[in-house]
DNA sequence: TGAGTGCGATAACACTGTTATAGTTCGGAC
DNA sequence: GTCCGAACTATAACAGTGTTATCGCACTCA
């Protein structure tokens, strides 16, 4: 038995625990549960990851490497740089409604004041690098006026998330249809103010 | 002794405990610790709230309606109807960082999956509706371009609430002054789509 | 004055993250 | 083959959490 490399154990914890967190939320996802799901005990998550703080971090960094990938993903093969951009709003939102609660874990506190180190917050940054980039691809090409595109990006990725932010919070009134179509109305308004 | 009404009890235990929310964070805010500072004992609690989900739920409440308070000042007065909405987004925001923790508890679901009841929902609408009042303002004023107010107002509030929320989420770069002026620079860049 | 009733204080229960201790297992050296 | 050393893990204990049952007090009303 425990055939099971050290370096997969840690990949395991952080894959079940985002498993429970998925499935019943922040306060589901305790050491004790976790440990009997993998198969292990608690003292696994310390000496891996120092406390449970640790194994968020590694969450949080395991997240903003998916979105990465799946923005990236998002905008692969397609040509047109304004429907690259549409690409990356509507891959947004699928990510993030895929997996609430570790959006959640991305964006909020969800957990006891959890603060990501320094190192943790570069991957967050890499997930927003396709964003910049498909910006700067919409400058380059004459769809959208020339500015700083850093600025631009930070602004349609805060229309984005102000969106799916208020809709996984229930603020948002009708049903899924409404609210799908007030999603790619809010993506067509925000890139409206730089189109030439 | 005990001179205190028991309607002032409950009014006092979801000030300290907004006290202690803003001060240390959700995760200081335990029920012990709270009957401690309100010179009581936890069942205060659950005889007035049913339980910490109903305190929370308490405080969801006054928060919004501190919100909605403060952006029917800010509006006060304000003769032109494009600059009631810019001092609207700015008051939204102002309240925000003033108590991000609680921002946190109206805006996400920082303790334990905490659900806000239907009817405390309403009252999250209540502060909502300064902003459609102001949008359907500038219309009758011929300062927008006549459309569906509720819509535009959803759209403006994502504006706002993506800002403030990856501002407070750390996910904005630069200081201080950047980040104000990244948001006056949103205000503008969001109303931009519905000008005549 | 006395009965009744609602409310708060106390203490216990099951749970949490964390840590100290002890045991187990695995690798390599003689 | 035997033994040592060093990781790692399981177990159990500690302090703290939300919650609840029990008990006693105080206040109200007849």
């Amino acid at each position: 038995m425990a055939a099971v490399k050290t370096e997969d154990l840690a990949a395991r914890l952080v894959d079940e625990a985002g498993r429970i967190l998925s499935a019943e939320g922040a306060a589901a996802l305790s050491l004790r549960r976790l440990a009997a799901a993998t198969g292990t005990s608690t003292m696994a998550v310390y000496t891996r990851f120092g406390d449970k703080q640790g194994l968020l971090a590694a969450m949080y960094r395991a997240g903003f490497e998916r979105l990465g990938a799946a923005m990236s993903v998002a905008v692969d093969g397609v040509e047109d740089p304004l429907s690259a951009l549409a690409e990356l709003g509507l891959a947004y939102r699928r990510a993030a409604l895929a997996n609430p609660h570790l959006y959640d874990l991305m964006f909020g506190r969800p957990v006891a004041a959890f603060e990501p180190d320094p190192d943790a917050k570069q991957v967050a940054e890499s997930a927003y690098r396709p964003l910049v980039d498909a910006v700067r691809r919409c400058m380059d090409s004459g769809a959208m006026v020339v500015g700083d595109a850093e600025r631009v990006a930070s602004y349609l990725w805060a229309v984005t998330h102000g969106m799916v932010s208020l809709d996984l919070a229930g603020q948002l009134r009708g049903d899924a249809a409404a609210r799908d179509a007030a999603y790619t109305d809010a993506l067509v308004f925000s890139s409206l103010p730089f189109l030439p």
